[in-house]
DNA sequence: AGCACGCCGACT
DNA sequence: GTCGGCGTGCTC
């Protein structure tokens, strides 16, 4: 027995993929020792790393001579809270990684760099800062009754209560939200409150709307785009309670909130809530059991909620609130119809209908906006002569035209190449654009409409910082008659002279392999035909109308958006999720595996499939990724399922102690609950 | 994941 | 002679 009368043991968590917690030793009193919740100064190899202390221990197992003394315990930052490390233990657990990986990503850099001066600054500046001002907020808008029952219902609730708030584009959801946190805040002295976005640059209005409402209260918000700074102030402010609300990413769901009494997760369908490198956490998910584990209400609100959510809800786990209206009074939802190529050919990707209604609007000073998911100029060229098609050389996939740079480009590895002046396997110096990305579509517009302003929002087009929202102020001033766009003009925005939205080619996610195509598809399309007609329909204006162009005007999918009638469709897809068994009947896990050559990443999924076999648990055989090369490297995916989250859980618990048995120098990763498959 | 140690090839 | 390539082994 080792003496240790002057010492304890530090259990503390480091940000390493090696699953362990590791033992330090720390010169205190009996009666002195540091808290759980803190961070110290540690010794590790050759460096010194900042680590989570989660458990205090009077002895450990672990070799005198490699057990070593730590630095130093950051005491003046108060230590995380009970709750925040059950909320990191619970997403370690689930998503399969070590604690120390999860926490400490978790907090802003500053906290976990060797000197505390950053600390200090953000500590300093918060206490000047401290006097709140009051102030009397401004407008606030009159809620309709489904409105007004709704911000009641969630402003009201008390202990876990998960609600559903399905509302179409338009219904006000943000205007509920907002009431019902006025609620919450004036109920709970000192209580905050959690407001998810998917993505905050698209959203600067809420930001705007929450000051001006709650001039009083402290916002702080917390995003992948603050200077670290920034976020150490923000972080803190969350972290002592000063701040009510904190507006964020899915990065703020692992923010300290000690105080937390109510959640609001804004377009809860997302796919961006979902991390998708690193630690592959969904933020509503831990969100909803954040929510369960303090005893507070959530909210998820959408137009086109998940499936996930929407099973929730049909099986009364969630309370459904519904908003049927338009809550700008005469503002109707827009008119969908579908413009069928078959009968009506294209032009330079434009039906006659098309280009009829965007000449109407033309007339008439109203704005149109062209939606289309794909940048470039076209999404490869060919030789007609020989069938050479431009390749990437390093993924499976195209060389894309951007035509104003004269080069192609590879979407995957950002390969880049001048454009060839001939084929490179017949010489044939005729090579032909195939298929039609937004920069063509643009070029085909300045010669329809020449006299038309014509604006092209793509991230090509918003490459420069600031230019994405310089581009979107000029359609807002209504110095735009045109505008064409990928998924960057189908969120948030509300362009108040608009009045038609083109749809050009969505059929190709009717049919692909991944089964949440057509839900992504459905919710994109709600979301862009959204953008029309959001203020009230003028006297003389042109009703507001969605226009889509489709080879498949009988498919239900588009029958359903028609009839702005998600409710059905939803219960379809849900009833064929069950017929097949998929999620959200059934649990999944994706174990992925790359290699310079695909065979080594296969072979090694082969070795993990033959593990011991489970009751329970399906291991499927492992296959190439679809895209099977980026950048060099062949990508590989074993899928695993059960129809038991807790049955999947064990078998992955023991399953990742296996892998990790493995020799070789394979890279590899588990995703708990993969979106792509 | 870092980082050090270690053992072989081409540079001032 | 040494700078540096990345294989292998360790981190309380």
């Amino acid at each position: 027995m080792p003496d240790t009368s002057h010492h304890c043991i530090l259990k503390v968590a480091l940000d390493t993929p090696l699953n362990a917690i590791f033992d330090y030793r720390w010169p205190c009193e009996a009666g002195a020792e540091p808290l759980v919740g803190q961070l110290a100064l540690l010794p590790f190899g050759a460096r010194e790393v900042v680590g989570l202390i989660v458990g205090i221990a009077h002895q450990t197992d672990v070799d005198p001579a490699k057990l070593k003394d730590a630095l130093a315990v950051r005491s003046q930052l108060a230590p995380l809270s009970p709750q925040w490390l059950a909320l990191a233990g619970f997403a370690a657990d689930y998503y399969q990684r070590p604690l120390g990986e999860v926490a400490l990503p978790g907090l802003p850099k500053n906290l976990r760099v060797l000197t505390t001066v950053a600390l200090d600054r953000a500590l300093k500046k918060l206490d000047k800062n401290a006097a709140e001002h009051d102030g009397t907020p401004l407008n606030v808008p009159r809620l309709n009754d489904a409105q007004q029952e709704a911000a009641d219902a969630i402003g009201g609730a008390t202990g876990y209560s998960p609600t559903l708030l399905y509302g179409v584009t338009g219904s006000g959801k943000t205007e509920v939200y907002l009431q019902a946190c006025a609620q919450v805040l004036e109920r709970e002295p000192g209580g905050q409150i959690l407001i998810l976005v998917p993505e905050i640059n698209l959203t600067p209005q809420l930001e705007g709307n929450i000051r001006a409402r709650f001039p009083g209260v402290m916002l702080a918000t917390l995003h992948s785009s603050l200077s670290e700074g920034e976020r150490m102030l923000h972080w803190l402010a969350a972290h002592q309670g000063r701040a009510r609300i904190v507006l964020g990413t899915r990065l703020a769901i692992l923010a300290s909130l000690p105080r937390l009494k109510l959640i609001v997760i804004d377009e809860e369908h997302d796919p961006s809530y979902k991390q998708q490198e690193g630690l592959r956490y969904s933020a509503r998910d831990l969100a909803v059991w954040r929510a369960w584990q303090l005893g507070i209400p959530i909210v998820l609100g959408s137009a086109t909620p998940s499936l996930e959510s929407w099973h929730h809800a049909q099986s009364g786990r969630y309370r459904k609130l519904e908003l049927r209206e338009r809550a700008v009074k005469n503002a109707v939802l827009p008119q969908v119809k579908l413009l069928d190529m078959e009968r009506d050919k294209p032009k330079d990707g434009l039906t006659s209908h098309l280009v009829a209604a965007l000449r109407q609007r033309m007339d008439r000073g109203e704005q149109s906006l062209l939606f289309l998911n794909r940048r470039g100029y076209a999404p490869v060229i060919c030789c007609e002569s020989c069938g050479w098609i431009s390749n990437c050389n390093r993924c499976t996939s195209f060389m894309v035209l951007h035509k104003p740079e004269h080069r192609l480009r590879c979407h995957h590895c950002s390969l880049e190449m001048r454009i060839p002046r001939h084929c490179p396997t017949c010489g044939n110096v005729d090579l032909q654009p195939l298929g039609r990305g937004t920069q063509r579509v643009e070029e085909g517009l300045q010669q329809l409409f020449p006299e038309a302003r014509i604006l092209r929002i793509d991230a090509d087009s918003t490459r420069k910082k600031g230019s994405a929202k310089e581009a979107f102020d000029t359609v807002h001033r209504g110095e735009v008659d045109i505008l064409i766009g990928t998924q960057m003009v189908a969120k948030g925005h509300d362009f108040k002279k608009l009045t038609l939205v083109g749809i050009l080619n969505p059929d190709t996610a009717l049919f692909s392999q991944d089964y949440r195509a057509s839900e992504r598809l459905f919710a994109q399309l709600m979301q862009v035909a959204g953008r029309a007609g959001r203020a009230a329909q003028t006297e003389g204006g042109s009703a507001s109308e969605v226009l889509i162009q489709t080879r498949y005007p009988q498919h239900p999918l588009y029958g359903a958006v028609v009839n702005h009638d998600y409710d059905h469709f939803a219960t379809a897809l849900l009833e064929e999720r069950e017929q097949a068994a998929l999620p959200p009947y059934l649990f999944q896990a994706l174990l992925r595996a790359e290699a310079p050559e695909l065979a080594t990443a296969i072979a090694f999924l082969e070795q993990a499939r033959d593990c011991l076999p489970h009751p329970g648990i399906t291991i499927n055989d492992p296959i190439p990724m679809s895209m099977t090369r980026v950048h060099n490297v062949d990508r590989a995916q074993l899928l695993v399922e059960s129809a038991s989250r807790p049955a999947l859980q064990a078998f992955l618990k023991y399953w990742l102690a296996e892998l990790r048995a493995i020799k070789g120098r394979i890279k590899w990763s588990l995703e708990v609950d993969p979106l792509d498959i």
